[in-house]
DNA sequence: AAGGCTGCGTGTAACGTTCTCCACCACGAA
DNA sequence: TTCGTGGTGGAGAACGTTACACGCAGCCTT
């Protein structure tokens, strides 16, 4: 009556159920679970049809005080970035039919905040770190990156103590560029977001991004029309900014931003202002998100292959977690224009 | 020389370091961490002095072995949805000040990949578990949270397992209608998710929202002009959808759908089939997401006060964790029309 | 003054894994 | 026979934290 084997408490399933099930060592079964050297094909099978018979799966907490979590954690500011989803996509489906699960922190632009989310990351013991563009000052990133393997997207600052992987942004800015002067501009600006303070990353894509709109601007001839304006990416920073640059005295025909959502706020205040698109005025964005591809948008804009940029990242990631690898390395994803309705040839005059 | 307290081994503080360090048992730090009963203020302060001097923060998975782990796990199909953002924004806002973290699962749409993640979640030890409209069986997710705590956000079948945060999506279907009817509108069809399969959800979003949209043209009077079309949530589907519909004998002078993106779809094909909206269609979404706003798209929809539902999800998840709530409750939000430019008085004819 | 509370601090056994040794066995070579 | 030797399995000590159980004051009641 008591002798059923039947684990009918709420207790959970732990290795050593599994063990007595089969009729084996605890450290067998931990053997065959990590798939570890020195275990017959006998062994193996007894095991995995316990495992399977008791629905047996390992607490994660248990095994991340001595071994792995298996557990990649990704950082980044907003979900609302169409861009990041791109990008988290990619992760996902690199490291899908791996053992490794990948949780997200959602953690707002305030860099305090991220380093709060990355420290979080860090006590939950995960095994390797994705961080988008992280805000958090560079010292820190270097700091957990010593001890937690990580990978950096977004930032082109080279190192050796962490894996990047970065888009060409200055590549970007250029495709961009050579687009409008083809059609006859000149007056080109460019909308970016504000340079960071005092987070000590020196390369970041915006920064990255404006040294190749001002490079091929001058080598256009163009760069007495070099004008860079800052504004933050949303809809309401590029809204600003567009009121500003459209209302200026000598008014652009043509303005490129480093972020979609922005160059929907320029859209925001042209059609404010009466001036239609791309009529009165030339507008790029960047990153290609699923806002630049709908209907009533159009809007021309540069790819930046964000899956492939996940799943390298994971890739990466994965490398330096299991010690395949142990020099730094970076990856650069070369940008793609993708021409739509919002640019067009310089009207006469 | 060898007894300088420097710990300069790349190894973690541990609680041990910190007793030491203030000259106390491990199990006092261990109370002044929990903030547990039985602490004077002396110790109180000791010990926290000695945690902030040398950086202590208390590693997660070894908590997570005998009591809590102070983490929050969200899941989600798609980080894309723009309503889900606003969740994740209430969620994480209710639990900044504490000291729960939240970690993000995007699961994608697959019932499978959602049930994986949902355990691996489990398998981490998470203290509860907010499910945004999950596509796992009913019978999985019971299970679950007979274990672990859980909110189900979306789906509005009732239970006494866990607590669930819900919309009122039939008064929200209501009120468009009733907008369209006011509008002069008869012949409102309505786009939603197709009914989900086998998963013993009876009363989804989607359903409620159907069933909301029936009802409200009954009282109207307009029982035979109901008209419901399936389609997935996405902009190929609402393309799809409005390509049948625009192109049916019968055409509908008012589309409303249950989501902006879908929304979008069909906003798509009634360009390509040369339709004006709002001339020659109306067309409402739901959610009202930051698309819907945007300059370009101006698309009357329903506001679910994501924000909210959020927050109070994690409200009451952590009153269960803390368990100083032991039975479940259910929380219904009222929707909120937001009239734009897509929708307009029905033209003579 | 004895007894009983109450408040505070500590010792220590868990928790479920991993991983380093170590023991055992069978087999081949000397 | 004796001695490696290579392949397998197991014992048991960590890992860092919690929480139970206990001990010891000091004080309030009678």
């Amino acid at each position: 009556m008591s002798g059923s084997a039947a684990p009918k408490q709420n207790k959970r399933v732990t290795i050593t159920d599994v063990a007595r099930h089969a009729g084996v060592s605890v450290a067998a079964v931990s053997k065959v679970l990590r798939n570890a050297y020195g275990v017959s094909p006998g062994m193996q099978q007894r095991v995995r049809a316990s495992i399977a018979e008791l629905d047996y799966r390992p607490q994660a907490a248990a095994r991340g005080m001595r071994g792995r979590t298996y557990t990649i954690g990704v950082l980044l500011d907003n979900v609302r970035n169409a861009f990041f989803a791109d990008i988290l996509d990619g992760i996902q489906e690199e490291l899908r039919t791996s053992e490794y699960t990948v949780l997200i922190g959602a953690a707002g632009f305030d860099p305090d905040e991220q380093a709060k989310t990355i420290r979080s990351m860090v006590d939950r013991q995960m095994d390797g770190l994705i961080l988008i563009a992280p805000g958090t000052s560079r010292a820190k990133v270097l700091a957990t990156a010593t001890a937690t393997p990580t990978v950096v997207i977004g930032h082109h600052d080279g190192t050796d103590t962490h894996d990047s992987v970065v888009d060409a942004d200055d590549t970007g800015a250029e495709l961009v560029v050579d687009h409008l002067v083809a059609l006859g501009h000149q007056d080109i600006a460019l909308v970016s977001a504000p340079g960071t303070k005092a987070n000590q990353w020196k390369r970041t894509p915006e920064v990255v991004l404006a040294d190749g709109y001002r490079a091929a601007m001058e080598r256009h001839g163009l760069a007495e029309h070099v004008r860079v304006h800052h504004a933050a990416y949303s809809d309401e920073g590029g809204f600003k900014a567009g009121m500003t640059l459209l209302t200026a005295e000598r008014r652009p025909t043509a303005v490129m931003t480093g972020a979609d959502v922005a160059a929907l706020g320029i859209y925001r205040a042209a059609h404010e202002l009466g001036l239609s698109i791309p009529d009165d005025l030339s507008l790029a964005g960047y990153n290609n998100t699923a806002l630049a591809a709908l209907a009533p948008v159009q809007l021309t804009s540069v790819d930046q292959a964000g899956h492939t940029m996940g799943s390298s990242a994971a890739r990466m990631l994965i490398e330096r977690v299991e010690g395949r690898r142990d020099r730094a390395m970076q990856t650069s994803m070369t940008p793609r224009l993708v021409v739509r309705g919002s640019t067009a040839a310089l009207s006469g005059s």
